[in-house]
DNA sequence: AAACGCCGATTGGTTCTACAATATGAACCG
DNA sequence: CGGTTCATATTGTAGAACCAATCGGCGTTT
């Protein structure tokens, strides 16, 4: 019979990732600010004992993540991003799975009604009406399924723009790319006439700061495209 | 005069851009399918004509955005894709952005409490087992501020697994990594009462399976700290 | 036959040295 | 003063050697 202990994690670090992690303090902890060079690979050498290639590599990786910038002959340097800088679709979005599919779907059920009770307190008029100019091409673009998804997801973004809060913008943003793939499927699988209509009351919440029944609409909303969807079987992409 | 020609795109890529954006094309075009063994670095090197460092970093660029996985003495092999890896664009934002962090609790507050109502209906007795034992551990840490700062941090983390949603567990893992710089200052600021009280309640809301009460307790309990915070002035962080 | 242990081949991880490519600034010169 | 050149610092690429981990084969032991 096997035992069962719940045994050791056995983690030994490569040393690229103890560099990571080192030089992430320094970025996260503010002790090298936004705009600021680093020290060079060779000085980085000596202060840490290990081979330039290993600085390298750590350097690399916050480099790929968007921390940190390398200029040829000049140095590294952390960098300050800009609002513009938010679009980073990182590479072109693939087909996922469709239970996937259903857990982006359940974080934007979550996401999104807790979304759209932070925008009915904080929604400007220009927000509105941006939301109302989004519904209108909705309306228009009845017949072309790619520009009524585009529309759909462009919705729930201006919503989240709402809040003021770039997280949830930066958030949103994010399953707008991932969704932006099989959004088509799913219109054409489901129809636009829900899409319409709720958008349209919640838009209408949203303008008479109903924050209630805002948020009840887009639970609805959103629960309604997630069952409607599960029970039409797995057959979008 | 010299001639305001706008041509300057010299800018010629660098070799490991190029190799990133070659092993990238056979990944996202399906030459390499999830799962499959990549040639080895060195067939690799003979196979593009260059360099092992060049290689060595054009894959790792490809293994810090989560495509690919190299495993020590294996080989280098292409990862199932998930929504979940995604999400890591959202790690620049939150350090570089000077994200408050009132805005990172904003989320938090409308995330954990959708997060705990799906924890009461998917948690096993593991997941339980394993709440309870973090719970434990904040008890025992009450004097040592680091120690309880963190226990806090993974309470919630437990809950997001329990999810089994990984998009929930990816999200709050970035999260805690953000707010583990400022947590201790928050424990030191607020005192340990709170947090081991409204912990124990939704440890219990969850053990019952009481769904409405996981979640108000939840939206409470960051509530209170969101407020308690911003009473307190804006002394940390 | 099954379990164990040793060994070697393959493969990623690390280090070292050397050189190329690029940007900065100082020195130099007309 | 203005422009050029040169020295230097820094990142980028290359090649080789060696370390470390994994897997599979082979023989021995039980």
């Amino acid at each position: 019979m096997i035992l069962k202990t719940s045994l050791k994690p056995v983690r030994r670090d490569r040393v690229r990732d103890q560099v990571f992690e080192q030089l992430k303090g320094q970025v996260v902890g503010g002790s090298w600010k936004p705009g600021s060079k680093l020290p060079s690979e060779n000085e980085l050498c000596r202060m840490l004992g290990v081979s330039r290639v290993s600085i390298r590599e750590g350097l690399q990786k916050l480099v790929t993540l968007g921390l940190l910038e390398t200029r040829h002959g000049e140095g590294t340097f952390v960098r300050e991003m800009s609002p513009a800088l938010y679009m980073n679709t990182l590479f072109p979005l693939l087909v996922l799975e469709s239970t996937s599919i259903f857990q982006v779907l359940e974080y934007r059920r979550v996401m999104d009604t807790g979304t759209v009770a932070l925008a009915v307190e904080r929604a400007t008029d220009e927000d509105i009406a941006e939301m109302e100019k989004i519904y209108a091409l909705m309306v228009e673009s009845r017949e072309d399924h790619h520009r009524f998804a585009q529309a759909d997801l462009d919705f729930h973004l201006a919503v989240a723009k709402a809040t003021k809060n770039p997280i949830f913008i930066k958030v949103n943003l994010i399953i707008r790319d991932i969704l932006s793939v099989s959004m088509e499927g799913i219109v054409r699988t489901l129809g636009r006439k829900d899409g319409l209509l709720y958008h349209r009351k919640i838009l209408d919440a949203i303008k008479a700061r109903d924050a209630v029944s805002a948020e009840r609409l887009m639970k609805e909303h959103v629960v309604r495209t997630f069952d409607r969807l599960k029970q039409e079987g797995k057959g979008i992409v």
